[in-house]
DNA sequence: GGTTCATTAGTTAGTCATTACCTAATTATA
DNA sequence: TATAATTAGGTAATGACTAACTAATGAACC
């Protein structure tokens, strides 16, 4: 019983490992093994909008829109956004995510889908519909 | 087959929501949800070592003793640890994890005990053992 | 055993670079 | 005149340093 609560653990110990890896692996190949959890969590707001303006961006985070100016302008340089200017308002620029900025702020999500499609190649068929039906189970 | 893929994603998406929520209630319940990574990975060393000395920990980490003498000060106000002076040498200092430092460098461990321990819960004991031999082939 | 001196452990002061944020003033556009 | 965004100048916090310092230890010597 104990023994089985732990080796639970472990299995998923170990699957865990193998997902921060690839997340490493995928900050490293973007250059941006140092990004920090705030300019990850900016790109990701950035990615649920698709493209979004700078005051709606400033709205958006609640922050001024001399902040967002700057911490765009950087992202620029680190080459994670670019921006466009609106065609039908010329004050308005929408900011745009790179490939490398969705690469960066995704990198969970495609971590994962790593592990998930490396379990599908080490477990046959009838295993992973056996995993999802019992993992399905877990709220 | 797609859909399988899929699925399994989904479902892995969902466990690691599960634990990443547990991660921040712990993280919030220490009053530590703006900590930062570089501070997690340093309480990670000495939690590693137990107890540790100032010199070691700036040897292990390659950082000057000035700083690390900073950082244990600022880690101390924090509640995070404290400093037992060694009994044979005056000199010498051990710094130790309180209870709260501890719960925030192992609060991803302790977040997946508990997803464990809630998957226990939901599944009955043949199909944690099926799980445990299915994802135990996972490399 | 006491003294002296070199070494070690850790601290303090001052400094720098970076990140994350602000307001006020400005420029360009509507 | 109002809005969108930028620029200038600023603050606070984090993460790091060197130089100089204090306190404690240990070895050598008397």
């Amino acid at each position: 019983m104990i023994e089985r609560k732990e080796h639970l653990f472990i299995v998923f110990e170990n699957l865990l490992s193998i997902k921060n890896q690839c997340s490493s692996e995928i900050l490293c190949e973007c250059g941006s093994s140092d990004i920090t959890m705030k300019q990850v969590r900016y790109l990701q707001v950035i990615d649920e909008h698709g493209e979004i303006t700078f005051s709606k961006l400033a709205e958006v985070t609640r922050n001024s829109k001399p902040t967002i100016s700057e911490m765009i302008n950087k992202f620029i340089r680190m080459e994670y956004v670019y921006k466009k200017r609106s065609p039908d308002d010329g004050r308005i620029y929408y900011i745009c995510l790179t490939e490398k900025g969705q690469n960066v702020c995704r990198c969970e999500q495609i971590a994962l889908l790593k592990l998930t499609q490396r379990m599908v190649l080490s477990l046959n068929e009838a295993e992973v519909s056996t995993l999802i039906g019992i993992l399905g189970k877990v709220r």
